[in-house]
DNA sequence: CTTTCTGTTAGAAA
DNA sequence: ATTTCTAACAGAAA
């Protein structure tokens, strides 16, 4: 589900709520989800704080201690909502951006932080996942992940380099792989080549300079503009406080398909690329 | 009713 | 080695 703007928005949003608050009880309803052994998970994350929560591409890093973190993936439809019992109690929903009560039948581990304020890792299909690791693992991880739009490595250097690398690769495929670009998932691929100018279909090698020089800076600029309003809620996605991403309406073919193309009127299509459901104006993007 | 689709990605197959 | 397909799962939409 989350791409990097929405898992930018859960971290931002974890950071405001979850901070130095003792972790006093972790009830787990799904074991399958946590990587490590349960005793292990609990011996080692009840009686801590989390110190911050940080991210490389789509993975949520939980800072515990300094050789301890704790990694979260949400995959397509994990949730991290804060939830705060004493706010409820004064009246009115906790969340002001949501309806949703939880826990509810997905909510699939809790973590009780005391004062009635809790954790919940809500996870629809069940692909997300919880794993501890230590410094030296965590850096092995991250060692995989390629440049990341928003960060030092995002350069108009590495991102040629990248291309020239995987010249025979289609781009759809090439911008979805993480560990050539970071952060970019099934939504914001198509989203930026349209605003490129590009058709999904063509391959990394194939992009003049004027092109690829296009296509590097729309994906920063579409990144960027997606986490401002908190990222994109097509179905199940939603903030760390319930709440849904605003970047919906923004979207100029994602979910658009048979509807006019926003810039020329042409009808949006939408085909299957690699296994992939791909949306694009078939006028605007050559 | 059945079939197809869904924001991810590890691992298998090609 | 590199690219494409499939499975993990539940539910909505066609």
């Amino acid at each position: 589900m989350p791409e990097l703007p929405e898992v930018e928005t859960v971290r931002r949003g974890l950071n405001k709520t979850i901070l130095n608050k003792k972790i006093r009880e972790i009830k787990i309803l799904k074991p399958k989800l946590v990587r490590n052994s349960l005793a292990e998970f609990r011996e080692i994350l009840v009686g801590e704080t989390v110190k911050n929560v940080a991210r490389t591409g789509k993975l949520l890093i939980f800072e515990i201690a300094e050789n301890t973190f704790l990694l979260v993936h949400l995959k397509m439809t994990g949730q991290l909502i804060f939830q705060s019992q004493n706010e409820k109690m004064m009246g009115g929903h906790p969340n002001p951006n949501s309806n949703d009560e939880f826990p509810n039948k997905y909510s699939h581990l809790i973590f009780d932080l005391g004062d009635g304020e809790q954790l919940f890792y809500n996870d629809l299909r069940q692909f997300g996942y919880l794993e501890i690791v230590d410094k030296a693992r965590l850096l092995e991880i991250q060692a995989k992940y390629g440049i990341e739009p928003g960060t030092a490595n995002y350069t108009w250097e590495n991102f040629r380099e990248i291309l020239a690398k995987k010249k025979k690769t289609v781009l759809k495929s090439f911008l979805l792989n993480q560990q050539i670009i970071s952060g970019l998932g099934n939504i914001y691929v198509d989203e930026s080549l349209f605003w490129s100018g590009i058709l999904p279909t063509r391959t990394a090698g194939s992009l003049t300079e004027a092109e690829a020089k296009k296509l590097f800076k729309n994906i920063a600029k579409i990144i960027a503009e997606a986490i401002e309003v908190g990222g994109t809620t097509f179905r199940n996605y939603r903030d760390a406080l319930g709440g849904k991403g605003n970047f919906t309406d923004k979207l100029a073919v994602y979910g658009r398909e048979k509807l006019p193309c926003l810039v020329c009127g042409t009808k949006i299509e939408k085909t299957k690329l690699n296994g992939r459901g791909t949306h694009f104006c078939p006028h605007c993007q050559k």
